[in-house]
DNA sequence: CGAATGTCTGCGGGAACCCGCAACAGCCAA
DNA sequence: TTGGCTGTTGCGGGTTCCCGCAGACATTCG
């Protein structure tokens, strides 16, 4: 991390551009009224409607400061920042969405490169809070979360019913569908190790071969079952399923 | 299906409400203006922000005309839908959802009455669309769905690649975790029937043991990747697998 | 009527999974 | 140094799953 870090408004000059990178006409018309109303030293408003307009946007017109939905199509918002901020680690990204899912939280905090500002804000919040966190990243370079976000984060590294890094690739995998010795070649783990996992993972799921709560007893399958519960707890959504099917692909071709 | 339809307007008295059930404000607004302006004869608009307030509101106002969003906490439109209409079947409804899933469609096509008139409209789609089917629906009584919304129907119903209803039974069954003889003491079927609907639905998801366009024997856990892809092609959802879910513990509670 | 087709069912084997037991390595604190 | 604590691995068995095979039954068609 570099020493000194700037607490003095950056020069505003008016060549300060932001993107903004949301699907919904509604919400990326309300978004540009913040914005405007939030920065006035900010010069271009741009817009995109998809990750993927995002990220050319961004390379042609070297944007610094984006606001950032999540769920679009195609290319959602983690997706598009993570190239973006491969080319300009130092783009300050405010992440926008409509949920808290740890799913998009853990995503989000995987691909943030060190020392960069970003910021997580629920669409739910106030029109206050929205405006603060736009001049505490853009300007401030500060990072700002929700409350919400992180709560779901402590519950998530905290380890409480929490997941290590490790466990929560495996449950990803598991969830793929790879059997218990192709994710052992995967992760360059025993067949063993990754069983020893798993059951820690069905232990913190409070998952059981028997429904405790009703005497009949009902069985479950246990992987199907951790899985289920997992997207219920909304530790896994379509988005993190779809992102990692893609890294699936991209590690089969390169195993052949 | 009775004989006469009316196809005047009806008695364009001002006593016609309409409930907006809808979570985001922005979008709730956004069609409080569309209603205003597309249904002049309107007298007064309700809104509700979640599937719970909807059903007291309907209740208590005996609304017989509703617009109401999918994804909403608690209780998603669905299942809103599915007690106003247990109340009252004459109720019409226009689902207005930003997705066209396969599981909302085969969700809301379970739950309509026989003879009820309902719509389902995109919110990406225009805005004279959007006043057309309210038009249809609370003043002609006709059903509207959206282009996009009859195309996933037709893929699903239509035998290409498509499930029937015991099938779909099944996969839910399987994601939620059960294993493959508590599906067939549920369903009232025989082990064997439930392995052979497996391997149907394993070949209509076109999921293989081992991956076909690699070299590598990579193999996979079939139950899973089923269930997998079936998410991925957004034939299972979120929100089916929670209504689901509710149905299972209706389930288990009976059979103690 | 006989044959063909489709659905439901039981049987059996091979593979994968669940999981207790035990051994070993690394790390930290007493 | 010693004694936990955590993480990794092997072994072995009981269970579940995947799936080919074949028989029972109903429906349809020549």
């Amino acid at each position: 991390m570099s020493a000194q870090i700037q607490d003095r408004p950056m020069p505003t000059d008016a060549s300060m551009r932001v993107l903004l990178v949301e699907d919904d006409p509604l919400h990326r018309s309300y978004l540009r009224e913040s914005v405007r109303a939030a920065l006035p030293e900010c010069g271009d408003v741009l817009e995109a409607a998809s990750g993927a307009e995002a990220e050319t946007l961004a390379r042609v017109n070297a944007t610094a400061h984006i606001v950032m939905d999540l769920q679009m199509q195609p290319r959602n918002g983690i997706e598009a920042a993570r190239t973006i901020w491969r080319e300009r680690p130092a783009t300050r990204i405010l992440f926008w969405s409509s949920y808290a899912d740890e799913a998009y939280v853990r995503g989000v905090s995987r691909i943030v490169p060190d020392g960069a500002a970003y910021g997580y804000v629920l669409k739910s919040a106030s029109d206050d809070r929205l405006k603060l966190a736009l001049r505490s990243i853009f300007i401030e370079n500060q990072c700002v979360i929700d409350r919400e976000v992180r709560s779901t984060q402590a519950l998530s590294y905290g380890h409480v019913g929490g997941f290590t890094e490790s466990e929560y690739e495996i449950l990803v995998d598991m969830a793929l569908g790879l059997t218990d010795r192709t994710i052992s070649e995967r992760r360059g783990l025993s067949l063993r190790s990754v069983q020893n996992r798993l059951q820690q993972i069905y232990e913190k799921l409070d998952v059981h071969r028997s429904d405790s709560e009703v005497a009949t007893d009902v069985t479950f399958n246990l992987r199907m079952r951790a899985v289920n519960t997992a997207i219920l707890r909304k530790l896994l959504n379509y988005g993190a399923l779809e992102r990692a099917e893609a890294d699936l692909q991209k590690w089969l071709a390169g195993t052949g």
